[in-house]
DNA sequence: CTAAGTGCAAACAATTTGCACGGCG
DNA sequence: CGCCGTGCAAATTGTTTGCACTTAG
């Protein structure tokens, strides 16, 4: 099922373009990036990709689940593939590093939540701020 | 101690303007808003103090360590007391809710997290983004 | 008095939108 | 060859900054 996402674009009515092509390797290539650095990174390739075309292809993938984006603390949002998607993100707000681990590692933490609130925590989304190993001090 | 936050303002060489003061007064009202939103509670005390002392002003408080701000999603920054800040933020990304709830929940996150990878949590931050009792279907 | 603080307007940054042209199907 | 998608520029929104005026201490 190589490439069935093209099919799934003319099945609903939209095109296969040369855009947003290379807007979704880009977003494979970086596999996290802002909607700046995805078009930075297609211009490498191409030329002359809009900013307004890298966010509306950005829209219509998450809106065909391809890809995903999370907020990570004041800057603009962080897109990646929805198939890398399963991970939590630990943002160093000292040097805005961000690191990808397991998921299982909330899965107590969502547990409790469920049981004790109702609430379905959404472990792709999840964003842990704090300091990382190499921004402490000792 | 009641208001000693005004003698370390001067203690430090800044100066209690009406502003300062009517800008922590809004912040405690809300428990939660936005800089837009902090503006417009002050101005239905007083007249005219501009959006962008309001910025300069919530950055001063958070400096002083008075008040604190985490970023919910997409729009702009929510500020809240820091007396008030011990608290997981629950997220409803259906109907945009916040709940606040203990964070002994992310106790054990946080542990794991120290451990494993060095990474020092800051559990004052912490956002969880999901789907609320009220929003969930059976 | 006088340096810190404020208001205002302009600069900036991130994102969205309107519209005419270009190209996929 | 029609309609969707793109580029471009202008509009929006959120935030910051420069500067003259005001005011707390």
């Amino acid at each position: 099922m190589v490439e069935s996402w093209q099919e799934e674009l003319r099945a609903k009515g939209y095109r296969v373009t040369p855009q947003r092509q290379l807007v979704l390797e880009a977003v494979t290539n970086l596999e996290h990036g802002t909607p700046e650095e995805i078009c930075t990174e297609v211009q490498r390739t191409a030329r002359g990709v809009n900013i307004s075309t890298v966010y509306r292809t950005l829209e219509l993938l998450e809106e065909l689940g391809l890809v995903k984006h999370a907020h990570l603390g004041h800057g603009p949002p962080n897109y990646h593939l929805a198939a890398e998607a399963d991970h939590i993100h630990l943002v160093c707000r000292n040097c805005d590093t961000v690191n990808d681990v397991d998921p299982k590692l909330a899965a107590g933490l969502a547990e409790q939540l469920e049981r004790e609130f109702g609430f379905e925590t959404d472990v792709h989304h999840l964003t842990v701020y704090g300091r990382c190993k190499d921004c402490r001090r000792p």
